[in-house]
DNA sequence: TGCATGGTTTGATGCTCATCGAAACATCGT
DNA sequence: ACGATGTTTCGATGAGCATCAAACCATGCA
């Protein structure tokens, strides 16, 4: 008889393939209809709504209702980072779903994750941003420096609007496939956004890839000081 | 159709509430017997029997046979921080097993986490190293100062000891009830160690708890420079 | 060589729940 | 108003599995 959070109830939510699909298919941040989330699942609707059902009663997901669709999301950023950490111990204790597949170097090298920049490029990224004095440690919490506010202002990301929100601006997530942190918190998704907005890299549909042009590879390597 | 690793496998494997109240009990980093196990799981031997073979198989506890008695751990230290993770989403969405339980302030307080000192004293505690220099974080990662080096030292550390394993130094290990980073990794269960060497607190034995005589808290908080 | 104790195996039972087809319901476009 | 599309509800089916009692195996002690 033990007390403390039930960890039963949630790791039986995602302890079902068919609803470790979902929540996998919304860890790239996006709101998906019941429909597309079924055939994402491999499930046909009746029970993908039946999945669906519990998650939203489970508080995982958050359901907006728009018409005669209905969009689910995570609902809350946290879910995504305990997913990453989820997937992390499933790699090393080897359990896989599939020989790895083909598309699998791209994710690795750079994914969305939940809404922000994860895999090799991501964790690059903060690894920059850290070493040039625009994000610091602290209490083990990230914060933006005076030279960072610098740099994000004329990297084009407004600020001000990033500080209204609840959400913190900077988090630090540890990434699956590195094993080491990237940048979340709204920041993060910011820097996404504005990738794509530069069109140096774009979202491929249907899957987490985050595809970056050859220009827009070396221009995110010099904007942040990559010597890879 | 997805790729990656399989969380489902493992989360199926956490959301029994047998097989989590298992995982749980041996959250505190110690060695039980399956019959142990069995007891705080509240089920039969044989069902605990069949929960921990599952366990094994799935990687998440090593078993070592000593004579009659079988003694089960955590495979991996990785698994104590998914652990700390589900608690922490589960309590943010709301799945408690109980309402409050009588000593569960103390387990706010402060509490083994696998091996290593959590809840509010551990995070005071690695506050407190960064802030005096003795710990720096540097590309997410936490290093030992030469200022720590000295520091540990004189605290009665032994740090070539702690170097020889392959099991990192210092490691920040996200809290579940206070949500921010305490320290672990070897260099946190070498400090636990010392503590308890000194008297300055015990372990309760069945539980997490870690108890701090009140002559040792104060040892505690002057060593590390905390107000509170 | 026996007896006690810890642990696992076996077998039987019952429950939960994932799944899908069919039907009902809701909303949108025409 | 009506057909088309998205979504849920209902009902039925089946599989997986958690559970325990009883039997079985192994180790330690006298």
């Amino acid at each position: 008889m033990q007390t403390g959070p039930d960890i039963a109830r949630v790791a039986a939510l995602l302890g079902d393939p068919g609803r470790a699909n979902i929540v996998t298919a919304l860890l790239d941040g996006s709101a998906l209809t019941a429909g597309e989330l079924a055939r994402q699942a491999g499930v046909t609707a009746p029970t993908a709504s039946a999945h669906l059902a519990r998650l939203e009663q489970g508080g995982l997901l958050a359901r907006q209702r728009q018409g005669r669709h209905n969009y689910f999301r995570l609902a809350h950023p946290e879910i995504g980072q305990l997913l990453e950490g989820l997937m992390g111990l499933a790699e090393r204790i080897g359990h896989r779903r599939t020989r790895t597949g083909p598309k699998e170097p791209a994710l690795r090298l750079a994914r969305v994750c939940y809404d922000h920049l994860a895999g090799e490029l991501g964790v690059a990224m903060l690894d920059g941003l850290v070493r040039d004095g625009r994000l610091a440690h602290e209490d083990g919490q990230l914060r933006l420096t005076e030279a960072g506010e610098a740099f994000m202002a004329d990297f084009g990301i407004g600020l001000v609007d990033l500080r209204q929100g609840r959400r913190p601006l900077c988090r630090a997530c540890l990434d699956w496939s590195e094993r080491r942190p990237h940048l979340a918190g709204s920041l993060g998704a910011a820097l996404l956004q504005r990738f794509q907005a530069l069109g140096w890299a774009s979202r491929e549909a249907g899957s987490r890839v985050v595809r970056f042009s050859p220009a827009g590879r070396a221009e995110f390597a010099a904007t942040f000081g990559l010597t890879g």
